[in-house]
DNA sequence: TCTGGGGTCCTAGGACCC
DNA sequence: TCTGGGGTCCTAGGACCC
């Protein structure tokens, strides 16, 4: 029998939205979604007149929404061509990663100085055991420990109000699953503490796809067998999940609808690849514009390299991805003999890749992965320089 | 007008070894 | 000639998450 635990999800309200409107305070209020090709370093906004949604032509999908473009239907990952017959008068704000990364490690070292325990969930959200800081041996699970919890949650909240002028909410429960779920319920700002007895009441009246785990292709199948809710998965036949869903994933779905979950807080872990892709503006044809595929081919694994420099990483397995116009994705990958973090060794791992692929369609988008990664160990000789990847053999890789 | 970019984990088959 | 397991590595694809 475990110890009962105390776990926290922090999740940061609309993160980046609310960054940019630190930054242009006027926008309070208004409909803004934060999403299209990244911000050219030196060209600020002008400060007086912002681009609307209806302006916007080209690909691209909302990273983030405010609450009241949200309230006009329009949601993350919704492509923006589509979000501007929703909201054509929203304003679009390209994206700044660096500004969200420099705000999202202020939040995380406010709330570590609270409580040290933190597990890193991307840029906006982090999971953190309280259960050391509110749960004392003799009295695991007193009402007395939760009403702590929530007393940790409030100091969060002002620490991280603090740090960076931003809100979040915030789920306390005793696992991760539940947490991540309630930290949702009373966005934005809110604190959410549930107990194991609350789950019928407050959890299972939820659809199912609020579960960390269940996507789009669960749900849909779910509902095929008239499960919508939580809790008509928790009441399913656990051989009826096992059926439809594989032993693993279906035993599972029955654990998660009734709350259970045993996973630890995690406070430190490697990275497993670093990869670099990207979508073109247009679909690039692989004969016509071989040129420019094998200019952005190679620009993708001296990015590659770089990361793995500037990390501290060399690989072993290179990969490459492509999708067609179609979106139909591919993927090759090829380990070779000693693991590496050159860019004309990716570069040429990468182009072996590539000849195993079907080239008789337009591509939309190009990347370069590199995995099986590891500390150099006393490799001394030098890498080959960068640049050597850069002045290339432009069109060995497509074909003519 | 469809559908970004960076990740993790799982499955499954084949190679290869003991 | 056919017939065994188990373990690990490699590869390809897919679901899912932020």
């Amino acid at each position: 029998m475990l110890k009962m635990r105390c776990i926290a999800h922090v999740d940061m309200d609309a993160f980046y939205a609310s960054v940019e409107l630190l930054r242009y305070p006027q926008l309070r209020g208004q409909p803004v979604v934060i999403g299209g090709r990244r911000r050219p370093a030196q060209e600020p906004l002008s400060g007086t007149a912002f681009p609307a949604l209806r302006d916007y032509s080209g690909r691209g999908v909302i990273t983030t929404a405010t609450y009241e473009a949200r309230a006009l239907g329009v949601h993350s990952g919704m492509g923006l061509m589509k979000a501007a017959r929703l909201a054509p008068a929203a304003l679009l704000l390209p994206a700044d990663f660096d500004e969200y990364r420099r705000y999202s490690r202020l939040f995380k070292d406010a709330v570590r100085a609270v409580a040290p325990e933190i597990e890193d969930r991307g840029i906006d959200e982090i999971y953190i055991d309280l259960t050391g800081l509110v749960m004392t041996d003799v009295e695991s699970d007193a009402p007395d420990a939760w009403t702590r919890a929530r007393d940790v949650a409030v100091s969060i909240q002002s620490a991280v109000r603090n740090a960076t002028g931003l809100s979040c909410s915030i789920g306390i429960t005793p696992n991760k699953l539940l947490s991540k779920i309630a930290s949702e319920l009373e966005k934005p700002g809110g604190i959410t503490v549930l107990r194991e007895t609350d789950i019928p009441a407050r959890i299972w009246p939820l659809p199912a796809r609020k579960v960390n785990g269940i996507g789009p292709k669960a749900s849909a199948r779910l509902g095929t067998l008239g499960i919508h809710t939580i809790g008509e998965l928790a009441q399913a036949d656990r051989a009826l999940l096992v059926e439809h869903f594989g032993k693993s994933y279906g035993a599972w779905l029955h654990e998660a609808a009734h709350g259970r979950d045993e996973r630890a807080v995690v406070t430190y872990s490697e990275p497993k690849s670093i990869s670099r892709e990207t979508t073109f503006e247009d679909d690039l044809h692989p004969v016509h514009d071989r040129e420019q595929l094998s200019r952005i081919f190679t620009d993708l694994c001296v990015r590659v390299a770089d990361d793995l420099q500037r990390k501290g990483y060399v690989g072993k397995t290179i990969g490459l991805k492509l999708r067609y116009d179609n979106f139909k994705t591919v993927t090759r990958d090829r380990t070779i003999d000693a693991p590496t973090r050159d860019a004309g060794t990716i570069r040429r791992a990468a182009g072996e890749c590539l000849k195993r692929v079907p080239l008789d369609r337009r591509i939309r988008l190009l990347g370069v992965r590199i995995g099986s990664l590891s500390k150099p160990g006393a490799q001394t000789h030098a890498d080959e320089s960068s640049r050597a990847a850069r002045t290339p053999t432009l069109f060995e890789d497509f074909p003519t």
